[in-house]
DNA sequence: CGTCACATTGATGCCTCTCAAAGCTTGTGG
DNA sequence: CCACAAGCTTTGAGAGGCATCAATGTGACG
């Protein structure tokens, strides 16, 4: 009955799709908050300008990420949304996501675990980011996200992994030569097999 | 009546004190889940066992954070909970917290909102150590903090600081006196002043 | 007044970034 | 079917910056 006919909807909410023009502004700091976006396609920036006067990027956002989460406890954004490039996103508008989540605390409850899991996955990526050592940082990295048969399997390119992991394409390509000089990974068309003992 | 009557609480679940000795575990991987965490004192690693049957550490809890969140929303713990030094936490049990949530849309309403402020802020860290530089990671960091007259107060020591931005304290020690010499900030015995022009 | 942790500065080396060039893959259009 | 372009992949050379190790100064606290 009241089950979502469409896998984007949140509960009974519909989301509305919009494109925005590379260097337009999704909103600005102050701008009373119009709900939940959901990033399609293309690259967004989310900028605060700080008391001094000066910007400070807080985010940028990817395809496959939601952002402005904060606008639901908010009246208003806390920072300007620029798009990046020409962007499709979707926006779930925050009266009616308000409402649905007043009248069943399942979906709400569905959004906290959501909040939850991005908590934890954001921790895992600050903690890899501690590590230095490239050889280190990637090994982890791989370790995370293998398979129980310790195959990591090509998500997207090593440039875009690169930057995820927060290293230069050219260090990660180094790196991974490196690893499998050394024997420690094997390098498949389709992923990365780990030669842990 | 239904008022916290102290601070601690999160709506009327009152949490348990819990003391943990140094190398003791809270809880294992696959244990049941017996609820959300904050720590008082000491240090907790949160540390996973990988397929391959290595070890990555997933977050260094320190002080006043909340942990284990996640498990609130799954039946068991994803990993180990390890006390790095003795530790005070204290536990907010599951089964009270999910019932108290069930009961008052409210609490679990602004348990959400904590969460979404928590993505914000872990976001804005993961940007932060993009920057390369030392001296542009410092000087963003300062600006994201500081106060409207440009004045960042002490909060800890500054090898804490350091550790929070991902760098040595060496360097920071080094990099706020550069910064100095050059005229960008002003040290004062309580904080640091940012001379943006 | 001694200890302990923080704060500060020096010297050194390595590691990663940066710039550069070339091979490789994929898709597109003639 | 070939030619060309564009983006990813790979390796090279060089430089700079941050980590590391080390020593000393400083402040708080018992």
């Amino acid at each position: 009955m009241s089950a979502s006919t469409n896998e984007k909807n949140i509960g009974n909410v519909v989301p509305v799709e919009h494109s925005v023009a590379a260097g337009a502004a999704l909103f600005r700091q102050g701008d009373a908050a119009s709900g939940l976006f959901y990033l399609v396609s293309g690259r967004v920036r989310l900028v605060r300008l700080t008391p001094a006067g000066t910007e400070v990027t807080m985010h940028t956002v990817l395809p496959g990420e939601f952002f402005a989460e904060a606008s639901l406890f908010s009246p208003r954004y806390h920072c300007d949304a620029i798009a990046l490039s020409d962007s499709i996103m979707l926006l779930y508008p925050k009266k009616a996501l308000t409402a649905e989540f007043r009248r069943n605390t399942e979906d709400l409850w569905q959004f906290a675990a959501r909040l939850a899991r991005q908590v934890q996955g954001l921790r895992g990526r600050l903690t890899l980011r501690q590590i230095r050592s490239a050889r280190e940082r990637v090994l982890q990295a791989l370790r995370l996200q293998c398979d129980e048969e310790g195959f990591w399997k090509n998500r997207g390119t090593l440039k875009q992994f690169a930057e995820e992991i927060g290293l230069t394409h050219e260090a990660l390509y180094r790196t991974l030569a490196e690893l499998e000089r050394s024997g420690k990974i094997v390098r498949l068309p389709d992923g990365i097999g780990l030669q842990e003992k």
